[in-house]
DNA sequence: TGCATTTGTAGGATTTTCCTACAAAACGAC
DNA sequence: GTCGTTTTGTAGGAAAATCCTACAAATGCA
């Protein structure tokens, strides 16, 4: 994406099962570049130095420390360290003042999708600070429906036909298509939601369309 | 897999954000259908009826509930449901025998591998109790140290790099071989260790490679 | 009424996936 | 130490996916 080097993110969050599957995720991207996880913060600060990460993503709680006091001392060894902490609630404005003046650069919280922590992430790759999360959940869903509605007539068919997984040459056959076109559409909408695989739009479907419309 | 129908699970995970990157690996599998998602206890039971899943993955400790009482309200209403727990710490058997008795079909904890948890998935959909989780970590360790070491030479080196991002076409040259080559060792490479995608050789390789080994 | 954007449609080039093949090397058993 | 069996190194073909480009008709905005 950018012209320069790939993000050196180091992951500290206590449950593996979790990590996994946030890593999993993150590393999708070819601009990111994992250089260590741990599950604790001592671990974490042991092994800082060694990897010299670019970005430290870590939880708020975790069992041995509080990821505040960790990602403190992480700034005072490795100043040009951008900090993005998970919190379990939502921040509200207080709260934020005092993760600022610790040096972290963004919070998001658990309640917050993948693909606004994996936004974050760029956002403070080069130290600048970022704070846009502030909406409600509310204001996400319809964030939602609204990339749902900005889906054309033959999109929502093609959506609603991949996210029940049917194969494209089948939703040709369907439509009377050619797969080129399926392939054409099915471009399209990933494009316009933002999406980059299969289970990100089937998700998307289950939550906005098998549930409110008919 | 099965000559079965699809999987129907209903997943409920408090925080989105571990539940998106989940299920987002889930939904990888073909054969698991989703067919509503929570965040709470309450809202799972109500939720149900409606759309009568074949697997309930949930979490023990729910903002609301339990989920082990929510898990039993279930089954006292869907005798049929097959419920996997995921608790926050390894279960041992006096716990397990407890689960057991209320129905709970698996429990899986938060330190294992969303790879284990699919695997459990798929053992109890037909109703089976599985209870195949008792490897300590050391073990588990030990289980993927074990894989690495079924690469073969030429394995090895593929894995190096594809988990360094460098492109099938680039690997093939600096081995002087084909890229239909490179092929064949990737899917080996991902049979052998069991991966679908790169990510998760990416983060094998962080864990076993660049870790321990020169 | 005209210009800009979106929608429906598809083609080409390149890559990936999935499956098959096969000779040489290594391993294991007797 | 020779004979089968497995593993390793190598690659081809078919089918599918990805990425990019194109373009006419419809729609929307000014």
């Amino acid at each position: 994406m950018n012209p320069q080097r790939r993000l050196r993110l180091f992951a500290t969050v206590s449950h593996r099962l979790f990590r996994d599957a946030l890593l999993f995720q993150i590393l999708h991207n070819e601009d990111i570049e994992l250089v260590g996880e741990s599950e604790t913060g001592v671990e974490t600060l042991q092994r800082l130095a060694a990897v010299r990460p670019g970005v430290l993503l870590i939880e708020e709680n975790l069992k041995d420390n509080d990821g505040l006091t960790i990602a403190e001392n992480a700034l005072s060894l490795h100043p040009a360290l951008s900090v993005l902490l998970i919190s379990d609630t939502p921040v509200n404005s207080s709260r934020m003042a005092i993760y600022l003046e610790s040096g972290i650069k963004a919070v998001i919280s658990k309640q917050q999708s993948i693909q606004e922590l994996i936004k974050t992430l760029f956002y403070i790759r080069s130290g600048q600070v970022y704070l846009g999360n502030w909406q409600s959940t509310r204001d996400r869903a319809d964030d939602a429906l609204t990339a749902y509605q900005a889906l054309s007539g033959r999109e929502r068919e093609v959506a609603r036909l991949m996210s029940q997984r049917v194969a494209v040459r089948d939703i040709a056959e369907e439509l009377g298509v050619s797969c080129k076109t399926v392939h054409s559409y099915k471009d399209r909408i990933f494009v316009k939601l933002g999406f980059e695989r299969l289970p990100e739009l089937i998700l998307f479907m289950q939550r906005h369309h098998q549930r409110a419309l008919p």
